[in-house]
DNA sequence: AAACCTGCCAACCGCGATGGT
DNA sequence: TACCATCGCGGTTGGCAGGTT
């Protein structure tokens, strides 16, 4: 709890990484908070956990995304919106951060996603890049659990739909039908099918759409 | 050449969840 | 049950690099 101030903040040195890899490659993954306690590392435990999983792990990749991967992501967060870490664990060797990054600097960019602009009168208000984002998130994150992988109940959740526009909207009046279809596009999709741990642990429709419960939450434990 | 702008991404922050005592 | 340490997540910021004026 205690993690004063006196910490080291800012860009990691290439030092400062080896004392890192070397204490992680003896002692493991965890416990990140002994770190400066034992060692001459003056990062905090999470700035190491940090470092760690984002870029020092092995199992990072530090290539360009490929088409591949951005077509996976574009999917994946139709599906899940910006749970990121859902998301990348889907995305062999890529951080949430690393998805997050991409999908905030590329993606939309690609998919076209601009904030709606509520009037034109707003125009004249001071512009900042981050002004030009929208709250893209399909299911919206205050209609979801904050942390829904430990969520035991997934109340409220709503599905997606694809808006004129092309962009995906949250809709909770969408018919079975609907719903079969759309799950049927992103599930059996030739890039997701390619994916074989996705593929194998993918499910029927007939269990997608099984029971009284959500149609989605399924995917909390999938994903 | 210098100032300014923009894009990008690593890292930080705040918060909630979890597990141990 | 309460408290504390730790972990993990998503949003945001800081700063560097390259481009433009």
């Amino acid at each position: 709890m205690m993690e004063g101030n006196h910490y080291k903040k800012g860009l990691w040195t290439v030092e400062e990484d080896k004392m890192l890899t070397d204490y992680v490659g003896i002692h493991g993954e965890g416990r990140w908070s002994r770190i400066a306690k034992t060692t001459s590392l003056k990062r905090n435990g999470k700035s190491c956990r940090l470092r760690w999983m984002n870029y020092l792990s092995p199992n990072v990749k530090r290539e360009s995304f490929s088409e591949e991967e951005e077509d996976l992501i574009i999917r994946l967060h139709t599906l899940l919106g910006n749970r990121w870490s859902l998301i990348a664990g889907r995305v062999p060797g890529r951080t949430d951060n690393q998805v997050k990054n991409h999908w905030n600097t590329h993606l939309k960019k690609k998919l076209g996603i601009v904030k709606a602009k509520s009037n034109e009168s707003n125009s004249s208000l001071k512009h900042t890049h981050k002004d030009d984002e929208i709250g893209e998130d399909p299911v919206p994150l205050r209609d979801l659990p904050s942390k829904r992988p430990r969520c035991s109940n997934d109340s409220g959740i709503v599905e997606t739909d694809q808006g004129e526009d092309g962009s995906f909207q949250a809709t909770n009046t969408m018919d079975s039908n609907s719903k079969v279809h759309l799950m049927s596009e992103y599930l059996f999709s030739p890039v997701l099918v390619s994916n074989d741990d996705l593929f194998t642990s993918a499910p029927t429709l007939m269990e997608l759409m099984d029971g009284d419960g959500n149609p989605l939450d399924m995917f909390w434990h999938q994903f």
